[in-house]
DNA sequence: TGTGGCGGCGCGACA
DNA sequence: CGCCGCCACA
């Protein structure tokens, strides 16, 4: 009964996927075949009709959106018996799990989320304890090769023995020095998340057969952009039960520079020789001239799974093309396409979506909708929770829950301005890296020296600012506690004060940052048996979170974001925007024939985004660093066949199906 | 110590 | 072009 409503109206091998439940399975999944919704019946399957516990399922993607719909439509299927299934991200699923067992590593429970800034600093950090220049060492490259490394797994002493340069051998050094400065401040970066957890299953095989034991049905979609360091995640996770469910498509694979590796397919099927194949090349999303378009278009590429998408959706609109003089004409023109369809065809504004291949492409787009009024919204880009008045403000509530940071501490030690500066901080650093302090006992000892002369007092002031907060603060949750060390420090005055447009756009983020952690409070009662505060949470929740997770799409707006972004969403129209050589593939892959194919892989997955009207525009002349330049139309374009393809002309569109 | 001006450089995509 | 970091000056 059950099981023939969940699985009711699914094709014969959406159908195998679902039902076959024990073993190692990889299922791929082209673009628009309904790989959510196999995911979603699987696990509803598994408990509804399997009678399998819900806590013994882990299904892991790699946004939270993609993680929050999944599980509010698995318990739509289910109702109250969907409660216990894990359905998470890579990264929440390892801080929920080193949370509990980070004490096996030497760290504690309260330990910080460094993002992408945060690490930065401490790279430069690590070149200054090095003696190394910054100038001649390029922190952010430094960064990027330690990230490597950790999508790897290799810990800096297998870093060091990889090492085939010099670079690769002072970056090893670096990176030592780094993590020793990321553990004396009892932080982990995003790399740290997944590659730690390894280690904790690896040396404490306690800790994983308690792990193990429990999911003895593991799920992980997207499989195609996993890393190293996740395979083996999933291997640790999933090797005594063997239940393992993969699904993903490589011609989707854009995550590369990330890490992902196309060998973790082909390794599965190697590691897992009893693996159960299934297909699902039927597109239920896009009509057939876009499939088509988008089916030459990565056929290109050499390193290629064979696979034959086909649709039911014959007929509909040709791919339109438009060339533009420039980007200025090219927004126009976008804008001009999404009027008319809004005036002649009744399109909701939430129907359109415009794709480009980096952030810095978006402005011309915004200039022009915010010309006409027309209602946008822009996804990605700087992250809300990176802007540094809100990162001010959760510096505040990271220094209160882990007082070894001295990330947070640094933030906040002169912010609003108190009188704290450079000369005073680095006192304290140098009197923290000599003795082997943490920053905030070094900034105690600065406070009671009466050398520092007159900027003794501040510093003391600011400390007992900070215990005065942690005491009044710890009881509260995240939106009050926040309120209240705005106003205690002086922050909000500060702004107000300024009475700045910039200052009343910062008020403005921070209003907006109060409402969250409001929402968050609300959603998010405390469970029983969880010890951690709801401030904690929240902080975990803000350093996991994307821009595309609070993107709801349904809202009457424009969409714009890169295609990357755009990855596992639909649109019924889609603009893909700037197709020109060195831009759409860009200029830093062009070179590199793996590269090329990844950007190709990118492009098949912006145009197979659309499900009725597809639109790709380049322009001749574009601005770029502020200067001019020429550009030619994109390989990609002339790979599309011209059978599938009109210029676009400002007639009304034809008829719809 | 805080601020404002200037010069140099970057824009590749992300949790 | 726009942002960040550095330096001169109040």
């Amino acid at each position: 009964m059950l099981g023939e409503s969940i699985l009711e109206g699914m094709n014969p091998e959406q159908r195998r996927a679902v039902e076959t439940t024990e073993g190692p399975l990889l299922v791929l999944a082209g673009a628009g075949s309904g790989k959510t919704r196999v995911l979603v019946h699987r696990v509803a399957y598994l408990i509804g009709v399997c009678g399998i516990p819900a806590e013994a399922i882990l299904a892991v993607t790699f946004t939270n959106k993609a993680a929050g719909e999944m599980r509010e439509r698995v318990t739509k299927l289910l109702g109250p018996a969907a409660e216990g299934v894990w359905v998470t991200t890579f990264h929440a699923a390892c801080v929920r799990i080193l949370r509990r067992e980070i004490g096996h590593l030497g760290l504690s429970r309260g330990f910080a989320i460094y993002d992408e800034d945060d690490s930065l600093a401490q790279v430069k950090e690590a070149l200054r304890r090095h003696g190394l220049d910054p100038k001649l060492n390029d922190p952010r490259r430094l960064r990027w090769r330690i990230d490597q490394w950790k999508n790897a797994g290799l810990l800096p002493s297998e870093a060091a023995r990889s090492a085939r340069d010099l670079d690769d051998e002072l970056a090893s050094e670096v990176y030592a020095t780094y993590q020793r400065l990321l553990a004396d401040a009892n932080a982990l970066d995003f790399g740290d998340l997944i590659l730690q957890t390894t280690q904790l299953f690896e040396r404490f095989p306690e800790v994983a057969a308690h792990y193990q034991r429990r999911w003895q049905y593991v799920m992980i979609d997207e499989y195609q952009d996993t890393n190293r360091v996740q395979y083996k995640l999933v291997s640790q996770l999933a090797g005594e039960h063997r239940n393992l469910c993969v699904v993903g498509d490589p011609d989707q694979s854009v995550y590369g520079w990330r890490g992902a590796d196309l060998r973790n397919i082909l390794d599965f099927e190697r590691d897992y020789p009893d693996t159960a194949v299934v297909k699902l090349e039927r597109n239920y999303r896009s009509t057939q001239a876009i499939l088509e378009g988008a089916t030459a278009v990565v056929a290109n590429n050499r390193a290629r799974k064979d696979k034959r998408m086909f649709t039911e959706r014959s007929g509909g609109e040709k791919i339109w093309r438009y060339e533009a003089s420039d980007e200025r004409d090219e927004a126009q023109f976008v804008i001009r396409q999404i009027l008319t369809a809004a005036r002649e065809e009744g399109r909701a504004y939430g129907e359109c979506a415009v794709f480009y291949r980096t952030n810095a492409q978006s402005r011309p787009f915004e200039e022009e909708l915010l010309k006409y009024n027309v209602p946008y919204v822009v996804v990605g880009g700087v992250r809300f929770y990176e802007r540094a008045e809100v990162k001010d403000a959760l510096a505040y509530l990271r220094a209160i829950v882990n007082p070894a940071d001295p990330m947070a501490l640094r933030r906040i030690v002169n912010s609003p301005p108190r009188g704290i500066g450079k000369a005073t901080l680095e006192r304290a650093e140098t009197l923290a890296a000599e003795r082997g302090l943490p920053l905030r006992q070094a900034l105690a000892l600065v406070a009671e020296s009466g050398e520092a002369g007159r900027v003794g007092p501040k510093v003391g002031a600011f400390l007992e600012l900070l215990s005065l907060l942690s005491r009044e603060v710890t009881s509260l949750g995240p939106a009050e506690a926040l309120a209240r060390i705005l106003e205690r420090t002086g922050y909000l005055a500060h702004l107000e004060r300024e009475g700045t447009p910039e200052a009343e756009g910062r008020l403005e983020n921070l209003r907006e940052l109060l409402a969250g952690a409001e929402d968050f409070a609300a959603a998010n009662t405390s469970s029983p048996g969880d010890e951690r505060s709801p401030v904690e949470l929240f902080l975990d929740q803000v350093a996991l979170v994307s821009d595309l997770d609070a993107y709801e799409g349904a809202a009457e707006r424009v969409s714009l974001m890169t295609a990357h972004t755009a990855k596992g969403l639909e649109f019924p129209v889609v603009f893909l925007v700037g197709m020109e050589e060195g831009i759409f593939p860009h200029s830093a892959s062009i070179r590199d024939p793996a590269g090329l194919e990844e950007e190709r892989r990118l492009c098949y997955v912006g145009m197979t985004r659309a499900r009725e009207r597809l639109i790709l525009s380049c322009a001749r002349e574009r601005r770029r660093y502020g200067s001019h330049s020429f550009a030619t139309p994109s390989r990609f374009l002339s790979e599309i066949p011209s059978s599938l393809t009109r210029g676009a002309d400002f007639e009304p569109s034809p008829a719809r199906d």
